[in-house]
DNA sequence: GATCCGTGGAT
DNA sequence: TATCCAAGGAT
């Protein structure tokens, strides 16, 4: 790996720069009147998430929640249900307890430095950095997959980052931080949109980069990936069991009680309201018994679910 | 540091 | 059809 000197790195910056104001996305929480709220709710549905299916997520919350405080005074449930279909559902929970700490602790105002960022639930390094960065104009490492990506190739000559985040990635970020504060913010936007658009993992694009003669992974040849990444496991796991059970509780509008996430609804001799779909994909499962088992009680232990009057429901 | 945690479009 | 993988975080 060869670091690039002050000029070449000027170059890059100047380039990709460029680059963003001419193709980047036109994204609501990039408007300069999105609030920081906004820009926090964006990047916590973003994790692990595309942009595609975040979208109208986003705006529905924004819209029915438009402050910390509008959703603090809601139970978390209604996060919860409103979160729809993102997955990963304790984002959802964690966003709500999030907006009840702001409230409580911060004035209900956004936290505007990386330190208090990090100490709301479900901000970690990379969300901590990026509303930092881009709801308060702070000059900010902000290392997400698609910048490690980009920096993979670019700079070490590699198809692919590390399985995990390294410290030398870390100082590597760092290194290529532009110094003004302005300009990098706008440096972090910039190689985050080349890694999602351009710099791909699959198939990467790189007739349209913009930084493609000073690649080094192109200069090497296009080399493998030096490992293969291995696979998110789905079917008939407790994941996808949860997901099942999940999906009916966020239809049900009063407590599904427990017999019927075992046993067909017709079965019981009563049509439970509105989540005859969901059910019908939960039985299709046909998990075990102790499977669904772990499943019910996970998620009352993570508080996305709650016992009520015999049944099972989205926290009230 | 390894695992767990959802979902669905793309290939 | 099966696998990949997406603006990670918490434990």
């Amino acid at each position: 790996m060869t670091l690039p000197d002050s000029g070449q790195l000027a170059g890059l910056h100047q380039a990709l720069d460029q680059w963003f104001a001419e193709t980047a996305r036109d994204l609501p929480w990039r408007e300069p009147d999105c609030s920081p709220w906004g820009i926090l709710v964006s990047e916590v549905m973003l994790q692990q998430t595309p942009v595609v299916r975040v979208l109208p997520v986003w705006l529905d919350w924004m819209e029915r929640w438009p402050t910390p405080a509008h959703l603090a005074d809601e139970p978390s449930g209604a996060a919860v249900r409103h979160w729809g279909r993102l997955g990963y559902p304790r984002r959802a929970l964690r966003l709500h307890a999030a907006a009840v700490a702001m409230r409580e602790q911060h004035d209900g105002q956004v936290p505007d430095n990386y330190i208090e960022l990090l100490g709301l639930p479900g901000v970690g390094n990379y969300t901590a950095a990026a509303i930092a960065a881009f709801a308060f104009g702070r000059r900010e490492t902000v290392v997400d997959t698609n910048i490690r990506r980009v920096h993979a190739r670019l700079i070490s000559g590699s198809a692919l980052p590390a399985p995990a985040l390294t410290a030398g990635e870390m100082r590597l970020a760092d290194a290529l931080l532009p110094d003004d504060r302005e300009l990098s913010v706008r440096w972090n936007a910039s190689v985050m949109e080349l890694g999602a658009m351009v710099c791909t993992a699959r198939s990467p694009k790189c007739a349209d980069c913009p930084v493609r003669s000073s690649c080094a992974w192109l200069a090497a040849g296009e080399p493998p990936p030096s490992y293969v990444p291995k696979g998110q496991s789905w079917h008939g796991t407790d994941r996808q069991v949860r997901g099942a059970v999940m999906a009916v509780l966020r239809e049900a509008v009063t407590p599904v009680p427990r017999e019927m996430f075992e046993q067909a609804p017709a079965d019981l001799g009563f049509a439970p309201s509105g989540v005859g779909i969901p059910l019908a994909a939960l039985h299709r499962l046909n998990s075990a018994p102790e499977q669904l088992e772990r499943a019910l009680a996970g998620l009352l232990v993570d508080g996305l679910a709650e016992m009520h009057d015999g049944g099972l429901r989205l926290p009230a």
